[in-house]
DNA sequence: CTGAAAGCGCTTACAG
DNA sequence: CTGAAAGCGCTTACAG
């Protein structure tokens, strides 16, 4: 039922060589432009895309590997992309992985053979599967979140989110201070994040922060935050993502812990979500749209053999809300 | 780089037809499976589904088609979508249409184009364009979240929910009552809902409830909750979504009416979040993670040709947390 | 500027 | 069970 190339040449009474470079705007003469032109419009013709695909060896297509989709991070970034992607004539694959690392490795060599031209990974962690993955497909990969010396990289500015928020802390007057980490192994997060801080609380000099490492789930970090709260009485808790600021909000509540009033928390992130609730979060914004828009113009340019630089910073923005009081 | 089916063939001592016919479950000889075997895997030979798409003149990708991504209610639903095809062997291709009606059409063609085996459609709305693409395009598509005669669809009970919810609000003593709902293009949330929230109300005999519209945007909802609080005291606002409940919620905040003690508060939903604040809201839970495994497979069937209800409705889920006082 | 021909990597009847 | 041949719908040198 849809035309193909030879129906439209036919119809148009010239070669289909010649319909085909008129498509992929090689020259053709006035008058054979407009009997092919009209033709087309008439049977509305779209090229068969596999058969473009199996002679190019090539696709418009960048596939993008996230860890899960129900998170405020995913989303932005990936309508971010989808955005600059589309614009750029380019569409965008998903893979979901919901956290397995072996279906991050598949999802890598899956886009491969779906020849897509390039591949943007939202990883939490790189480990030399991955590393050996984008070196074997010889496709150009974008690591967004992360860094790795032998990758391009997007990443949100960690250490500078750490640092503006461990000085406002301090700058707060509170001296009991409690960070809510998770792994190491996510290094964005568990280490640059958490060193920012650090680096802060040690240039105030007379300053100490408990370190307790939780995960990013809420409920862990509503367990963690309970014991914390049995063992302690911190002016401050600082939460390394949103998530977990809502947790310590949430067991606060619980014991009738008023915020900020007893207890100050932050997170980081900035989801839409720390607006809405109340007392509204102070938080430190991570500008993901942007990200994924970065991200795409990035990898197009990869995809086209253009120099990028190797590794991309986005400044972070602390937002003062009111989970915070002086003390 | 690639092998091809003729160096795999080649390498077997064999013809490409019949290592097509190995790759296809036809029969061969032991002794032949057994050397086709080995050379894939020695080359780790993967077949190019471009040529395959090009002479099956289909895939075994499903296209969904998205309003938006940043939902709750859209990323359960892929995640459930996308489980569920990834174990049958399909693909899940998405298209995000940032709410813009006619990028939803034009994704249903260009899928088409793309020879996807199926479309699952979340839409808000249906219109004739809509009907007409599904009709255009001859390939299965699956409605979800809203229903039509003339399309295959998947729903929740809209009308359970609202009724479940109107009988709990009356059975708690409520009289002063505000609903506020949206735009009936909607149609699942903006009449079946309501509707099923107004029979309980008729049945209650002397209640009376005021409707009032405002959007899915919790900007847009605080502005509306914000009019109908200055213009009387209800005892108790029904969202018709868990975000237009937190919309109201964090309005009374600001106006410092207790919730529930002052103004009860419900949703429709069940979001996550919905029960990390405080106080935990009541709403009812829409199992989106299974309508997206029962829709991936219907329209797995549909593509089969295989019969599938032409209309199949998901149960909802009244869930009583703190947000609604007794009067 | 235009067209005939070869070829991309598969699958599918059709013979044998 | 196996293989030669045709064909899916394009694009790309190569002649003219």
């Amino acid at each position: 039922m849809n035309k193909t190339i030879s129906d439209i040449a036919q119809m148009a009474g010239v070669a289909k060589s010649t319909v085909s470079r008129f498509l992929n705007g090689g020259s053709v003469s006035e008058d054979t432009r407009q009997r092919i032109e009209r033709i087309i419009k008439q049977y509305n013709y779209v090229p068969n895309t596999f058969a473009q695909s199996l002679k190019a060896k090539k696709t418009s297509i960048i596939g993008t590997v996230v860890p899960r989709l129900d998170s405020f991070a995913t989303s932005q970034t990936l309508i971010g992309i989808d955005e600059e992607l589309r614009s750029n004539q380019y569409q965008m694959l998903i893979a979901n992985t919901s956290q397995d690392m072996q279906r991050e490795i598949d999802a890598i060599y899956d886009f491969a053979r779906q020849k897509v031209s390039g591949i943007i990974l939202l990883a939490a962690e790189v480990t030399d599967a991955h590393l050996k993955a984008a070196e074997d497909i010889g496709i150009p990969v974008l690591l967004v979140g992360q860094q790795h010396e032998q990758l391009h990289s997007l990443v949100h500015n960690d250490d500078q989110a750490g640092y503006e928020m461990g000085r406002y802390v301090v700058e707060q007057g509170h001296r009991e201070i409690v960070y809510m980490g998770v792994s190491e192994k996510d290094q964005a997060v568990g280490i640059h994040r958490r060193e920012g801080f650090q680096r802060a609380i040690t240039e105030c000099g007379e300053c100490e922060v408990k370190y307790y490492e939780t995960s990013f789930k809420m409920s862990e970090a509503i367990a963690t935050a309970e014991t914390i709260l049995k063992e302690s009485t911190p002016t401050i808790i600082v939460g390394a993502t949103d998530n977990i600021a809502l947790g310590v909000m949430k067991i606060a509540f619980s014991k009738k812990i008023q915020i900020p009033q007893e207890l100050s928390v932050t997170g980081f992130g900035g989801y839409d979500i720390t607006e809405m609730i109340h007392p509204t979060l102070t938080t430190v914004k991570y500008h993901y749209l942007q990200a994924g828009q970065v991200a795409a113009n990035h990898i197009i340019r990869l995809v086209k053999g253009e120099l990028v630089e190797k590794r991309t910073v986005l400044d972070t923005e602390l937002i003062l809300r009111e989970s915070v009081d002086k003390v």
